[in-house]
DNA sequence: GCAAAGCTACCTATCAGAAGGTAGGCGTGT
DNA sequence: ACACGCCTACCTTCTGATAGGTAGCTTTGC
């Protein structure tokens, strides 16, 4: 089993995603960029779709990989919100967006497997920061008003956008401001 | 001249870009939603760049106009946020996405024209959004640790994001608490 | 006044290239 | 012996785009 080409094919199709969209890429770009012709990555992924519905889940395996890390090296609130950030600080640096924001701007024309594995990424990202957010409620580290359920929409919305507009503009201080402005407000008031 | 035509274009196209992005609609799904055959859009618009070019430009403009409005209509900073806000909150009800930001998600293979309009897009939201901010700095309506050309990025940036994930989740009440959780840690603490 | 000339807005027919996908063959490792 | 991994060759469908034509205005010259 040639488990080499296998992933090297998720792995460049993920960042061609990232950068192009989903209907923006091709196998020929795939097949060039991994080099191979283009009808044998047929023999990995009978279908584009069942390329999408791999490459969906190997990024949402790692990014829970990443979270349960985050979890166990911070204790606290906010250092598990700065690592969350900084999780999203390494697409800006490649410049590739997250994948599963950029599939959700074309959720429209995405085969069902697709949109059911964004919509699962972005719920795994919703129940982390819930429970990172109501910690931080319980232990008085963060702004009183926060309501757990509401405010992690409220983060994954901030990051995603950052991200998209940080890549827009090709300026990664966008992302930074934007997240600063975020996480200050996010903190208690004084102290 | 056929007005008609070529605005209806413009609309059609606005809507298909909207919800399936710039490489994700075409010419045949643009003739069949106009009533017209395929060809006769390049009498129109010679390239599908003249298109885009051209549905930015009038998305731009209106925008601008909702902007200038929303300004004229509320003197407080607060109900000048919420106006934005709303406007938002319109793609919603259509399920189609911020047009620049569905293409800012594919910047990487979109014509140079189209990414200077892209980019101008932002940039125009940035500035009204800063000085938005700023006049509630002044008249004391916002959280006092507001710096507006930060706080400015935070905005547009959880507006978008809130967005995108309000119709990936196909759940309109995404967008409210996420934009709730922005508002109102940016009004002043206890006023 | 009115016809020739040109413009506008659309049409049919067609193109070359790229899209995703299929069929079948050829080495290699076990 | 045979399964795996990749190849060449090919197919269909769709892509944006062109060529050339037609009907119906509007303008122009005399």
């Amino acid at each position: 089993m040639s488990l080499d080409t296998r992933s090297a094919l998720i792995e460049k199709a993920t960042s061609l995603v990232r950068r192009q969209g989903y209907s923006g890429f091709s196998y020929a770009d795939l097949a060039e960029a991994v080099r191979i012709r283009k009808p044998s990555i047929h023999h990995h992924f009978p279908s584009k779709e069942d390329l999408g519905v791999a490459i969906v889940a190997a990024y949402t395996e790692r990014f829970a990989t990443l979270l349960e890390q985050a979890a166990a090296q911070h204790q606290d609130p906010v250092g598990r919100l700065n690592a969350y950030a900084a999780m999203y600080r390494l697409g800006i640096e490649t410049r590739e967006g997250c994948l599963c924001g950029v599939l959700a701007r074309e959720m429209a024309i995405l085969p069902p497997r697709l949109q059911i594995g964004v919509r699962q990424f972005f719920n795994l990202n919703l129940r982390w920061l819930e429970q990172v957010l109501d910690l931080g409620h319980k232990e008085s580290q963060l702004h009183p008003l926060i309501v757990a359920h509401r405010e992690a929409r409220t983060v994954l919305a901030t990051l995603q956008g950052a991200m998209s507009l940080a890549l827009a503009l090709d300026d990664p201080e966008v992302f930074e401001q934007a997240v600063a402005g975020l996480l200050d407000r996010l903190r208690v008031p004084e102290g």
